[in-house]
DNA sequence: AATAGTACCTTGTATAACAAGGTACTATGT
DNA sequence: ACATAGTACCTTGTTATACAAGGTACTATT
């Protein structure tokens, strides 16, 4: 018998997508912190991601102004990039957490 | 000045677009519903979505065998296509309401 | 000098969301 | 009887984006 694709894979894909800049922000709102880490990082919480996702979405976030990067050495290989939040990334960060909340009470309604 | 796109706009956007097959599952196993009701629905819980996302969408999680459909005549205008869960769809909806419980849990987490 | 490990980034393809436009049935007003 | 408004369906074309795959480059180890 072959091997049949779950149709729920592709939906769960997509819910974890949605929500993925949100992630971002709010692993780089912990503390300064560069690309590889953050994909462990994601990785933890069971948002499986790649690199070909995140590092375009990075750019994206920085040209919006929501971040700021400096490279620092490594004493352990390449240079890293580290990114910060910026003070837009900040109010940007507090207003998708409300959003968030808003979206999780919804579906607590949807729900019951 | 120019009014300027708020970028968390987009991505807000972004957030709910990824659970919206999981809403819309959740909205058909209330009650058997038509696709401009569902979008109502969706409005009501701040999810705003536009017809031409929501039929694609229909149709496919049809075509994966989640969904069933049967005409139905209305009172008011013309006749209804009304969905319902398959069995397939329903055990779909139960692996994505605990994709959804991981989520919340996992974000949470990063929250504090 | 070669290999492994870490870290960055880009390109090409497929999917999917949205905006806009289109069809058709029913009820209502004139 | 005809036009209009309301409801409900659906499709097409464009744009955005996630992913797979591949590529560059620095450091440490053997």
């Amino acid at each position: 018998m072959a091997p049949k694709e779950s149709s729920t894979n592709t939906t769960k894909a997509q819910m974890r997508k949605g929500i993925l800049e949100f992630c971002i922000l709010l692993i780089i709102s912990r503390d300064r912190t560069y690309a590889s880490e953050i994909l462990l990082e994601l990785k933890k919480a069971d948002l499986l991601v790649v690199e070909g996702t995140l590092y375009p979405l990075l750019s994206r976030l920085r040209a919006a102004g929501l971040l700021d990067h400096s490279w620092e050495e490594s004493k352990s290989g390449p240079p890293r990039k580290y990114y910060t939040l910026t003070n837009a990334g900040k109010q940007a960060l507090a207003e998708l957490t409300e959003t968030w909340s808003t979206l999780v009470a919804s579906i607590t309604t949807l729900i019951k």
